[in-house]
DNA sequence: GCCAACGTTGGC
DNA sequence: GCCAACGTTGGC
């Protein structure tokens, strides 16, 4: 399957990504979210997406390749582990995403506030055509 | 910095 | 179980 993770920079960026290679991607406090992250799957690729700044956008993919795992002393939320596969080589903008007619109903546009969502295929490779302009 | 969307909390 | 209050996210 293909997912989405958003990712404030300040906190977690792309950078941080390439630079770490492998991380827990923690910290989700968000039911659906967390739901979404249980059903990932090992080798399931995901976007990693920039929000909260001035030009929201997605940055590059990452691989998942641990499953998720509870935390110790807050065992209702937990992680999943994800490495780093590679760039988008040209970032894709949320402009370009709302204005793409075949991403109209892509969950990032619809519930705004979810963190972790997951992509149709389709979604997936029209994302990846639009990187590759 | 503002505000809309929306999830969570807590009183009843 | 309802709903008002409140907190957080995230686009602009």
């Amino acid at each position: 399957m293909h997912w989405l993770l958003k990712s404030e920079p300040s906190s977690w960026s792309w950078e941080d990504q390439v630079r770490e290679k492998i991380t827990k991607w923690d910290g989700v406090r968000n039911y659906q979210a967390r739901n979404n992250m249980k059903a990932m799957e090992i080798d399931d690729l995901c976007f990693l997406y920039h929000s909260a700044i001035k030009e929201p956008k997605i940055m590059g993919i990452v691989k998942v390749i641990g499953l998720y795992e509870p935390e110790i002393n807050e065992p209702n939320f937990g992680y999943v582990s994800v490495e780093c596969v590679e760039p988008l080589e040209n970032p894709v903008t949320l402009k370009q995403i709302k204005t793409d007619l075949e991403l109209t109903h892509i969950p990032l546009l619809r519930q705004s506030r979810l963190s972790v969502m997951p992509l149709t295929s389709k979604e997936w490779h029209r994302i990846l055509s639009l990187s590759q302009k």
